[in-house]
DNA sequence: CTGAAAGCGCTAACAG
DNA sequence: CTGTTAGCGCTTTCAG
């Protein structure tokens, strides 16, 4: 049997009540006890049961993070900025991956509910009709990050999706490409959808007439990207520049286009989206749109506590800073 | 409040230990109450509660999993084999980063142990000797994946790190290299110091004096990498291979031989370490070690979740194989 | 500053 | 097949 607050309690001739308030470090405790307590405390090597005081407290100290896939890049580094701030505020953090499955988000939600979890981080693809209305009569604090929600009115952290694409296309606009191309993963992922919009509305602000064959649509792979570059490198009026909705996508285009000679910049520019680690992992080293990746978790745990906590927030929907950073890949 | 076992116990004209019972698919129930609770249960919205469930039977079908680095590409990728598994036997994983840390490992450790969880994977660099001991006396099972421990008797799952890397070096030797060079990550990781000794013994058993400028001993970064082969390169007698500790640090090995145009493979050969999805993304692609990181990571909690059932296990030391996969890195 | 006592919501014998 | 009854280990009033 472990040792529990009772036999503290005994051992040091003290109530449980005291030892309780010693280990929660509630200051009503003469200074005397409390020592008294602490000694017996780490004799008989006692350690709190966090189930028991979980039941007996209605609090667990431990979030869900729901995220699409761990071992994305992009994704991982999310979760590190989440767990960072999580053990910051000495909560624990319950990590599911979704593979961006509606049921499975479901499941996956509802099961950290049994769990009792204070508050959940969530990022997705796209909020299903049904999760959305699961988050929106949740016990608990939901804070979504990286994710659009449509319609719903869920506490976010993200940045201006549509925007940055904006930007990153009329980068290349601006290096006197009419009509970049746009190598898009997942459409029914609805960041992508986003940045699809902020390319369209760049590429139509100059009065150029949008040719289909420039929009690839594909997954958000290396080897997509590849197949992307081969597809455009094809055509019979070849793009001078493609914008590319992810940096791994992104070197699979430069390497596409390097793997039947064409040379980046030169031939033909490229610029990513998110600025993960990869960007400089290749060369030329690749142009991208700076999407702050650990912040976001981070941001997104730090509001999640101020939820938790029941603080006043004055702004539950956060958009973060971007920024274009032009290397190699772009003149 | 919430709708509680005892709510649905009356509602639906029964004992909680009934619901219970439904709750738990324990079959000693007529198929017409099971019914009835069941319906009552869907009406009244009952969520069981994991909490109380955890304290009264002693489990929490939680278990924990310390990591260096969630944001690593091969660690993530780790977890993700981890979490599977962990899912597919009804588990939930409580993450947490240690950044190699031996303090945080220490109370990452006892924090998981306070959260009651069911058991524990570790990933590290090296295990200090106080965490081993914390380690043989757990009230719970632990298994050590990725990781070489040194005198412990704790379960294992791993790669022979050693041979794996005397295989790659020697790929390099009968490439006609009589002297590959060394990249290193931290040597403070034990994985590291394996790989380093089956480098040497492949280099040595060639009667060849050891240069030590050949060896270079960094850290496990793609800067690392770039700044080692400048390194390497600048010698008066610069070598004609490297062998590389991880995938990371050889795609800068790589750029690093190529930004003061050396040409790989003609010029200089180099040999990765991991397969990570990074060796593909590089060109030339990376000839490396493969190291089923998934599996590792899947093969643990495989293994975790038999040593937590009781079921009796033969082996607990699983080393899973490993295999050399040459690419365009290598000629 | 300290103690007594009543639960938190559920499982697990045990009895029938 | 079903109900009764103790707890699991801790927090939290409420008194004093």
């Amino acid at each position: 049997m472990n040792v529990t607050i009772y036999d503290v309690a005994r051992e040091a001739n003290v109530s449980m009540a005291t030892v309780s308030r010693v280990v929660n470090g509630n200051p009503n405790v003469k200074p005397a006890t409390r020592k008294k307590v602490l000694g017996t405390i780490e004799t008989l090597g006692y350690r709190p049961n966090a189930v028991a005081r979980g039941l007996a407290s209605k609090r667990t100290t431990t979030v869900g993070a729901i995220i699409p896939d761990i071992s994305s890049i992009f994704f991982s580094e999310l979760a590190r900025g989440i767990e960072d701030i999580a053990t910051m505020y000495k909560y624990n953090m319950i990590l599911s991956n979704s593979d961006q499955n509606p049921d499975k988000e479901l499941t996956l939600f509802n099961s950290m509910l049994e769990k009792q979890v204070d508050g959940i981080v969530f990022m997705g693809g796209k909020i299903s009709e049904e999760l959305l209305q699961q988050f929106e009569k949740s016990p608990v604090p939901i804070v979504i990050a990286a994710t659009v929600q449509g319609t719903g009115d869920i506490p976010t952290v993200a940045i201006d999706y549509e925007q940055a694409a904006y930007e990153a296309t009329n980068l290349l606009v601006s290096h006197n490409h009419q009509h970049p191309a746009f190598v898009a993963g997942e459409t029914e992922i609805e960041t992508n959808n986003e940045k699809y919009k902020g390319y369209l509305r760049a590429v139509t602000e100059h009065n150029v007439e949008v040719k289909q064959e420039y929009i690839v649509k594909s997954t958000n792979t290396y080897d997509a990207g590849l197949k992307a570059a081969q597809q455009l490198a094809e055509l019979s009026d070849r793009p001078s520049a493609v914008f590319v909705s992810s940096d791994e996508m992104a070197l699979g285009v430069i390497h596409g286009f390097q793997d039947i000679g064409l040379n980046v910049p030169e031939d033909i520019e490229v610029v990513g989206y998110d600025n993960t680690r990869l960007a400089t992992m290749v060369r030329p080293t690749l142009s991208t749109v700076v999407q702050p990746t650990y912040d976001i978790g981070a941001v997104a745990m730090r509001l999640l506590t101020k939820l938790m906590n029941k603080e006043e927030v004055t702004d539950k929907n956060v958009t973060l800073p971007h920024r274009i950073i032009e290397r190699n890949s772009t003149k």
